[in-house]
DNA sequence: GAAAAAAAGTTTACGGGGAAACTTTTTCTA
DNA sequence: TAGAAAAAGTTTCCCCGTAAACTTTTTTTC
């Protein structure tokens, strides 16, 4: 069950420099990283990006659409998306201000912010096994320097 | 021109303890590494994903397609149209073995040798652009880890 | 050695994500 | 202050990537 033969008696492939190619590597860690996600949240229907959303949401109630989709690197037409999704879930607010009726400000219904919780504890857990293999100390240098290579500022550790 | 105000003056967002997401930063991380890519690469019109398959083909000659497929974590479906792509650009050549009728070995035609050739150096020097804002140390680590998290053994720098 | 199971790719149908053009509202400018 | 330019989202159209079902060939099994 625990499909200990990932490696198939197979031919087997030299990758040669591409192994130090960090967008080879990144698009390699994500895949792994994806699959902890959903074998974490095993059953649930919520993609990754759906919840990072909603949950900068609710730590940021109230800002603009598009200052969420730039600080998340999400496109507008994606953005859109995305939002019409969630508040067909129930799960987001829309709401157009007065004093710039071209803008959205987002928040979250009380479903949403339950949401967030009953989703949070999964969500750390999920930190734990997304770094199964590497030691503590390894994690955190991996994510110190994730961080600095994205450009994000963060003092969470 | 360098862009130095990638902060706009705009509201500010509270990424919360999601900085420490591996998911997230490796999301993050990849969309930057692209940028790269394509920056450095520009106007030629080669997508990531189709350089590593012919960089790997070039490499191991004669294996087969889903050898490749499953080392590069290409699923089936999305390999048979890449190489389908390759192909049709003549960069490609695919054998149907007498030995095992079902199978499909690659190989590089020569103007696939020469494309390798040719965008070598680019991709070297791309190695050198992903890093700029590492040090060399930071970005051997970096690289250290990250093969270590995707579970790739090797032993280039 | 014929029927069943497995293996290797392919086809089809669909969803995520993006670029470009568009709409509406606000700000700038002459 | 009227017209131009900019800003914020949205719509449309398209491509990449995937899952599920399918075809063909090879291997098992009884």
């Amino acid at each position: 069950m625990n499909a200990p033969k990932e490696t198939f008696d197979d031919e087997r492939v030299n990758l040669g420099e591409i192994t130090g190619s960090l967008g080879f590597l990144l698009r390699m860690a994500q895949l792994k990283a994806f699959d902890f996600f959903f074998r974490t949240l095993d059953g649930e229907d919520l993609r990754p990006g759906e919840f990072t959303v909603i949950w900068v949401i609710q730590l940021n109630p109230g800002l603009r659409q598009g200052t969420f989709a730039r600080t998340l690197k999400i496109k507008p037409a994606h953005m859109t998306k995305l939002i019409a999704r969630l508040v067909e879930q129930g799960l987001v607010h829309r709401e157009v201000p007065e004093d710039d009726r071209r803008s959205v400000r987002l928040s979250l219904t009380p479903e949403g912010e339950a949401f967030v919780a009953r989703y949070r504890d999964q969500f750390l857990h999920l930190h734990l096994a997304e770094r199964s293999d590497l030691t503590p100390e390894e994690a955190r240098t991996l994510i110190h320097l994730l961080r600095r290579y994205a450009g994000i500022e963060g003092a969470a550790t």
